[in-house]
This record gives C-alpha cells, structure tokens and sequence, in this order.
DNA sequence: CGTATTTGACCAGCGC
DNA sequence: GCGCTGGTCAAATACG
C-alpha cells in the first residue's frame, strides 16, 4: 500500500475536465511517480469516491503543498510495483467490468483457438484426404497392372478363338523341352515374337509388357518406375503365364476347324504315344503375330481333333473368332489366376468346371503338371473315355460339369465378360475392384443369361466347324488341305 | 511365279 | 554324356 498525494494539478476546478498528477507519499525526497489520472474520479482513504470537483471546487491556488492540503487528499492505493495502475483501487463495478473484459479477452481467446483448432482439423482433414488420394491411386496402379496381365493371358486365349481341336497326348502335358525360338524365318517375325517366345533362358520383353508400357505411358516417370520394378518382381510368374496353354477337344472329320484366323502349317511331327502326327500352325493374319497352335488326332478317337493354343494375338480378332475366345478366356484365367497348388487347381477347376456350359456334359481338365499350366476344354459332347483312362497323377483333374449353384453374388452380365475376354487391353471393370478370378468366375456361374450365349456361341462354333471343313485365305487358298489328309490318316 | 505345304535336319531340354 | 523327345527351320515341292 502506498499513498499518494495530489501532486500537480494542470488545471483549474473551475471546469469537469481536470487531470490530475500524483506523487508517492513514500517517495516525497526521490522523483515523484507521475501518472495522469485524466478523467477520473479519485478515491478516500477510505475508498470512498471523492469527486475532486465537489471536494475542491474553489480552488484557485496552483502550488502543490497547497493543493495537497486544500484537496485532503491522501490517496491510498493498492500499488504493487512502480509499473501498477490505478487500478487496484478500482471499484466493484469497475472490477466486474474489468472481469468482463477479460473474460470477454477470454472468450475472443477461445474463439480464436476454437478457429485455429478448426483450421487444423481441416488440415488434417485434407491429409487424410490426400491420403485417401494417395491410398486408392497405389491400389488403381497394383490392379492395373493386375489386369494387364489378366487381360494379356486373356489375349493369349482370344488366339485361341481358333477353337480347332486337337488332341492332347497324357504326354503332352510334359512336353516343352527344347523348343526355342531361333532365328526367324520370316522376316515379319519381329523381336515379340522373338521375345515372347524366347524358352532358352531367357526371359525378354513380353508382348503384353510392351503393351503394359504402352497403356502407362500417361503416368509420370516415376510412377512407371515403380511399375517396372512391379514387374521386374513378377517376371518369373509372367513367364509361366505366357506358356500357359489352352486345348480345346471336339469331334470333327476335318483336320482343322474354322477359328476365324489364318494359319500357315510350318512343321508337323510324329508324337510318341500317337500314331497321328502332330501339326504346328502359325497365326498368319497379322505380321509377326506370335500365336502358335497344334493340332493332332486322338490316338483313341481319331473323330476327336485336339488344338492347343499358345501366345497373343497381336491384331484384332474376327467376330467368328470370338465365341470361343471368350469361353477360353474363362479357362485361362481360372487356369492363371493363382498358384497351381493342388488345392487351388481343385478350387479353380470346379468353379470353372460350373462357369463352362454348364448344361451340357462337356469336361474341363486342368493339368498343372506341364512344364506350363493347360488347360483342355472338351467339346465332344459326351463324356471323354480317355480323360478317365488318365492315371490319376494328383495334379490332373477331370471334372465334370454340373448345373451352377444357386446365385450368391451379383453376376457380370455376359457382355462383360466376352469384352473383358475379347478387348481385354480396354475394358475393365470399372466399378469393381478385381479381387479374384475365383470369385469373379462364381459370380459369372450364377448368370444364366452368360450360360445361354456360352452355350449359344459354341454351338455356332460347332455348326460352322462341320459345314466348313477349311478357311480361305485372301488368296482364295484353302488352308489345311494337305494337313486335312494326313492328320486325319495316319 | 507367288504362296503354302512338306519333310528332313537341327537344336535344346530332360531323364537316365 | 547320351539318347529321346518336342519344337522349329528351311530347302524342296506342290498348287493355283
């Protein structure tokens, strides 16, 4: 507590405005605090208000020690410092104003933290957001490059539009060995073929990577870095599935059934266990197109054609060549879509057995023994008396179709499937991630509307498989004839 | 004559 | 290492 006193006076009373100096009563010999109290009313010792102009109000004297002791006034003040106001000896109300003040300080503090806390929930908002962003764009890039391979090995069955049949030997399946792509004899037999069929250790550039490239060519560098090094890792799996493999067994007295492409017959060959040869066709419909297929009779069932198919058409393919491309598709990519452990095959096969005409008793079977997964669809309409004579090896299935199983997912519609199957590199589901094959194919078993087109485009298949015995090229040529007679006979 | 087919040779992988 | 086998090549041949 200090006193002050009235220390200097600037003004007269005569009026309501005055200001007033005060001075420490302590600090009477030191120089005295000042400090303008302006327009104010001054308080007692004992608090109460003192109304200078009622106290004073004939003051005319303008020295100090007169004031002071005109005035009486001997302030007491709460001062604890030299820096403390006046304000300590405000009054309640003066007190409760200040406290609304700072209370309404308080209240601009909290609103403006309440704003700033907003403002950062926004932020993090946003980061979550980008995130999010971020989060779905990986997982569009993974898919897509899921797809690509998906919709290559789908290629690789839309070869197979060729639907001919051919029989495929038990021995087949462990067939490979030494085929190698050397130099090729047709100019037109560019590096992809080269490439993708390159079997003597090596493992190239695949067709379905160049396209893979070609389809991010959008993508920023370094996404396209990240995909290389996606692929780089999948390598060894892309190579599996470039040698995966479809044949397609039907009763024909041809050698060869009309598939909607061309082929141009370069070798033929005596198989062990077959006393029917072996015929290797090329795809001619397009330069340098890599599809390769073989045709040979049943040595059982000499009705009973066999092709197996291998490799992506690198052009379009005819609309008679699509039917059976689609129904392929289904089993190649059953065939890929996982490891070929013997569960997994048993899975895929059954599921697939339920996709493929499921009204009628065609076999599908699944051989995973291969040096390359293969799958053969047949289409001799009865049950096939050779599948049944195969010894069980635990990695061949035979199942039999049966009818689909009671829907339990919404079903693709047909249309789908055969463009996913037919222009597998531009359409793709576009609101569905792709989870699995599996579940993909037991969603399209429950669609009947699939089974009909199905079962309608392999019975046009067949229908124009025995009225046309031989295709005709440009030329007017027929392909096959020579081939026709000694498959068939020998 | 151009194109397709035939066919023996060649090569590589695999098993013994 | 050798033989077997599958796959391909390429010169010869056939065909329109």
């Amino acid at each position: 507590m200090q006193s002050y006193s009235i220390d200097h006076m600037n003004h007269c009373f005569t009026g309501v405005d005055f200001s007033v100096s005060l001075c420490s009563g302590e600090n009477e010999s030191s120089e005295p605090k000042r400090r303008v109290i302006g327009e104010m009313d001054f308080f007692s010792e004992d608090k109460k208000r003192v109304n200078l102009d009622h106290k004073v109000p004939s003051l005319s004297a303008t020295k100090k020690e007169d004031l002071a002791i005109n005035t009486g006034l001997h302030l007491t003040v709460n001062v604890s410092s030299e820096q403390s106001t006046l304000d300590d000896g405000l009054s309640p109300d003066e007190e409760e104003q200040e406290r609304n003040m700072e209370m309404t300080a308080m209240r601009v503090e909290i609103g403006r933290l309440n704003e700033e806390n907003k403002n950062l929930r926004n932020m993090l908002s946003q980061a979550n957001g980008a995130y999010e962003a971020l989060h779905m764009h990986l997982i569009r890039l993974m898919q897509q490059r899921d797809l690509n391979k998906l919709n290559s090995l789908n290629h690789d069955i839309s070869t197979v539009a060729d639907v001919t049949e051919m029989v495929e030997e038990p021995s087949q399946s462990s067939t490979e060995g030494g085929s190698r792509e050397r130099s090729s004899s047709s100019p037109a037999n560019s590096k992809n073929e080269m490439v993708l069929f390159d079997r003597e250790g090596g493992r190239g550039i695949g067709r379905e990577e160049i396209i893979d490239r070609e389809s991010n060519a959008w993508l920023p560098s370094r996404e396209q870095a990240k995909l290389q090094q996606s692929k780089d890792a999948d390598q060894a799996h892309e190579a599996t599935m470039r040698k995966a493999r479809v044949s397609v067994r039907a009763r024909s007295d041809a050698s060869i059934i009309t598939d909607g492409c061309q082929w141009r017959k370069y070798g033929q060959k005596m198989a062990k266990g077959n006393p029917c040869p072996r015929a290797y066709y090329r795809c001619t419909m397009a330069a340098g197109c890599p599809v390769r297929k073989q045709v040979q009779r049943c040595a059982d069932d000499r009705t009973i054609l066999v092709t197996t198919y291998e490799g992506s058409h690198n052009h379009p393919l005819p609309p008679a060549a699509m039917a059976m491309a689609s129904t392929t598709s289904a089993a190649v990519s059953m065939l890929l879509s996982g490891p070929m452990s013997s569960s997994d095959t048993l899975m895929n096969s059954s599921v697939f057995a339920r996709t493929m005409l499921p009204s009628t008793s065609t076999m599908a079977t699944i051989s995973a023994s291969a040096p390359f997964p293969t799958i053969t669809l047949d289409l001799t309409q009865n049950p096939n008396p050779i599948q049944q004579q195969r010894p069980p090896n635990g990695s061949h299935f035979s199942l039999p179709f049966s009818p689909p199983p009671p829907p339990t997912t919404t079903p693709p519609t047909p249309t789908a499937l055969f463009g996913h199957a037919l222009y597998g590199h531009s359409v793709k589901p576009e609101n569905s991630p792709v989870t699995s094959l599996a579940d993909t194919v037991s969603a399209i078993t429950a669609d009947p509307n699939f089974t009909a087109a199905l079962a309608a485009a392999i019975s046009s298949f067949m229908e124009n498989k025995n009225g046309n015995k031989s295709s005709v090229n440009g030329n007017g040529r027929s392909h096959h004839t020579c081939s026709d007679n000694k498959i068939g006979s020998s």
